[in-house]
DNA sequence: ACTCCTCGAGTTCT
DNA sequence: CTCGAGGAGT
């Protein structure tokens, strides 16, 4: 190959692996399995080996330190999503853990559940591939199906090993927590801060101050922070550490339980935590979280709960996945850290759809490292369950997660003088009634399309990423220019080009510095970059109430085109009319979703401001998503696991396909597919005469 | 009628 | 990330 062939090629992957990349991330149909991407990722690896000169700067590798700094990381796939853990608290979530995974294996009392407890150290999860024996790539979690690319920051850890000792299967992606030490925290805090008030001390002297210092808030946001740099020379001067504990996808069975396969990272060159046990029954974990509970104050590095696994692999494969978290897992948490404080006020929230939501405002408090001043009170039942009132005192708490919740009232420390909290009865926005629905937990503003509020909060949904995805136009700039009066409704933005010179007068948005003068021509042209949008992205913008992603795909497939999905809701006004059923006949769309589309549509400003936008914006035409494929409008099950996929990615092409993949057999079901030992639904499957297919017919009825 | 499960909506802080 | 509600299946 010439290289200017090579060049070619290399620019027609590039541009293949962002397209799927893109199709991927967007939540829109992937263009292609897993293996073909792989296979196209791999396609580019070898060209780059072969000509390293013709590296392109926006390569899908981005793996040498030549890559470009601008644009941040790239997006890498995991071969295995990486998956969230539910999480417990106490013995009695453990029990009922356990139970559960009894009853799904239908195991008797007798047989002991062998664990693997492991300390859930609070770092970041990384993923980490290997060809050959060599890494290849490493990501952070992301969203769990895809993360960054931050091979070159992760070459820097001595912990990683650059290449596996023997033997090892051919291709293996490894999972792995990076953390940072309590020691080198603080060491690193103090350098930090240091680095940080000396160009305090410069720029008030007027001199040179050179770039931002950040000042990590705990070990966890250190390690993050270091494996986000974009220079892998800072990464490298910072002391995380590297412990592996498990396995992602590999090209070959490596062990049989997981504590072989802790045996199997160390004999690779990992370091796994020396503190993880074997646990011979499930009586042994209380016992382990006690230990550990004690021994967490004295250890090098934080952390926040103890892992349980399953220690049989072939039973976490029967055990398999409930929505995004492993069966055959456990997070047991300690307790969470918790503060007292005093409660301010309570504010009340409109929501896009007209939700008022109490949210408690309270004097600022440390709460596990981080300085809290408000959490949420969820609804109005919540704050009568606690019968929290303004003044007083409150214990808070962040738990398992992020967000700060009010866990109880300290009574005997409630000022004299104070009522119950009561909710309002109109919006704070607009003065509209408020009402709660008998047997909803949520009271609403019923404005509507009058409400400032909701108004707004409507447009910042229109422009958020997952929705219209219009880059520079966040919440600020949107309360800015609905409060200047420039934009009241969606199609607004797109005529917002004549009034360029308007902007450019406002503070900030005009011109002495660099990056402000190209504001707003920046974000005029990320407005005219999305009057095409494929058609679930728009149904989705308009953010009615019910139609989120998912809805406003199924939607989108359905009805094809903008002006087809149009006609038919106005029509499907008429309850019993022929668009109403068809309507009703989309798998996944039942009364409330329908009437709350026909509710849209039956407000005629609803549909002046549905038609004002549509004539700005052009939304695709929707894919076929294969009408008239082989497995068109057919109902597939999986079940067992699969040889050479896992039962997601399956269900993936089977949808693309045009299939619907139900969870369970029934009398609906066309086909079931099985994999390696198929409980219980083959013989319903059979029983039911459904037409039962190996892995292999499956692809080939696939033609993969 | 009851039980999963999925989806939507709302929220915090860096 | 959590909660509530809708939808589908038993």
């Amino acid at each position: 190959m010439t290289e200017a062939e090579a060049a070619a090629e290399l620019a027609r992957l590039a541009g293949l692996i962002a397209q799927a990349n893109l199709a991927y991330h967007q939540h829109d149909a992937p263009i292609m399995t897993d293996a073909a991407f792989d296979a196209l990722l791999a396609e580019n690896a070898a060209l780059e080996a072969e000509f390293p000169d013709l590296i392109r700067a926006d390569s899908p590798s981005r793996a040498g330190p030549g890559a470009p700094a601008a644009s941040g990381f790239a997006k890498l796939r995991h071969g295995v999503p990486m998956l969230s853990l539910d999480n417990i608290f106490a013995p009695e979530g453990f029990a009922e853990f356990c139970a559960s995974v009894r009853r799904f294996l239908r195991l008797a009392e007798d047989i002991p559940l062998v664990f693997v407890g492991e300390p859930k150290i609070d770092g970041l999860s990384v993923s980490l591939t290997y060809e050959d024996g060599v890494f290849q790539r490493g990501a952070t979690r992301g969203d769990g199906l895809e993360g960054e690319d931050i091979t070159a920051n992760l070459r820097t850890l001595d912990d990683l090993p650059q290449m596996l000792k023997p033997p090892y299967p051919a291709s293996i992606e490894i999972r792995g927590e990076v953390f940072m030490d309590k020691a080198d925290f603080l060491a690193f805090l103090a350098e930090q801060t240091a680095a940080f008030e000396e160009r305090e001390r410069r720029r008030t002297a007027g001199e040179k101050a050179g770039e931002a210092i950040r000042i990590p808030v705990n070990p966890r946001n250190a390690a993050a922070g270091s494996l986000r740099q974009l220079n892998p020379e800072v990464t490298a001067r910072r002391p995380l550490k590297l412990f592996a504990y498990a396995q992602g996808s590999s090209s070959e069975p490596v062990a049989a339980t997981h504590w072989d396969y802790l045996e199997r990272l160390r004999g690779w060159g990992f370091l796994v935590n020396p503190l993880s046990e074997v646990l011979p029954d499930e009586n042994a974990a209380a016992g382990f979280q006690q230990r550990l509970g004690e021994q967490r104050a004295g250890l090098a590095y934080d952390i926040d709960g103890v892992v349980y696994k399953i220690d049989d692999l072939a039973l976490q494969t029967r055990l398999g996945f409930v929505g995004r978290a492993p069966r055959w897992a456990v997070a047991w948490k300690f307790p969470a850290e918790r503060a007292t404080t005093i409660l301010q006020d309570i504010q009340i929230q409109v929501g896009r759809t007209g939700a008022l939501t109490p949210r408690a405002v309270m004097a600022p408090v440390n709460v596990g490292g981080v300085l809290v001043r408000h959490a949420t009170l969820h609804n109005e039942d919540e704050i009568s369950r606690l019968d929290a009132r303004i003044g007083d005192t409150v214990v808070i708490q962040r738990a398992g997660d992020v967000i700060p919740q009010i866990v109880e009232v300290v009574l005997e420390r409630r000022p004299p003088g104070t009522t119950p909290w009561q909710p309002p009865t109109v919006c704070p926005a607009c003065g509209s009634h408020a009402v709660r629905p008998p047997d909803e937990v949520v009271r609403r503003c019923t404005g509507g399309l009058i409400c400032p509020a909701q108004a707004v909060e409507r447009l910042i949904h229109f422009v958020s990423r997952r929705a219209m995805d219009i880059e520079g136009l966040g919440q600020e700039n949107i309360q800015r220019l609905y409060d200047e009066t420039l934009v009241h409704t969606p199609a607004d933005i797109f005529r917002l080009a004549p009034h360029a010179e308007t902007l450019r007068g406002w503070e900030g948005w005009g011109g002495k510095s660099k990056t402000e003068a190209k504001k707003v021509t920046n974000l005029l042209a990320a407005i005219e970059a999305r009057r095409r949008v494929p058609l679930e992205r728009f149904l989705f913008a308009l953010g009615i109430r019910r139609i989120g992603e998912q809805n406003a795909k199924l939607l989108a497939r359905h009805y094809r085109s903008f002006a087809a999905w149009r006609a038919a809701m106005l029509e499907a006004r008429v309850i019993g009319s022929d668009a109403r059923l068809e309507l009703g006949s989309i798998q996944g769309i039942g009364p409330a979703i329908a009437t709350e589309l026909t509710d849209f549509f039956d407000e005629p400003r609803n549909v002046e401001a549905l038609d004002d936008l549509a004539r700005e914006v052009t939304p695709d035409e929707a894919e076929t998503g294969g009408l008239d494929g082989p497995l068109a409008g057919k109902t597939v099950v999986f079940t067992g696991s699969l040889a050479n996929m896992s039962r997601d990615e399956a269900g993936a092409i089977a949808e693309r396909l045009g299939a619907k993949v139900a969870k369970a057999v029934s009398g609906k079901t066309d086909f079931l597919v099985v994999g390696a030992d198929a409980g219980s639904k083959a013989a319903k499957a059979a029983a039911l005469g459904i037409t039962v297919l190996d892995e292999d017919a499956f692809r080939a009825i696939c033609g993969i």
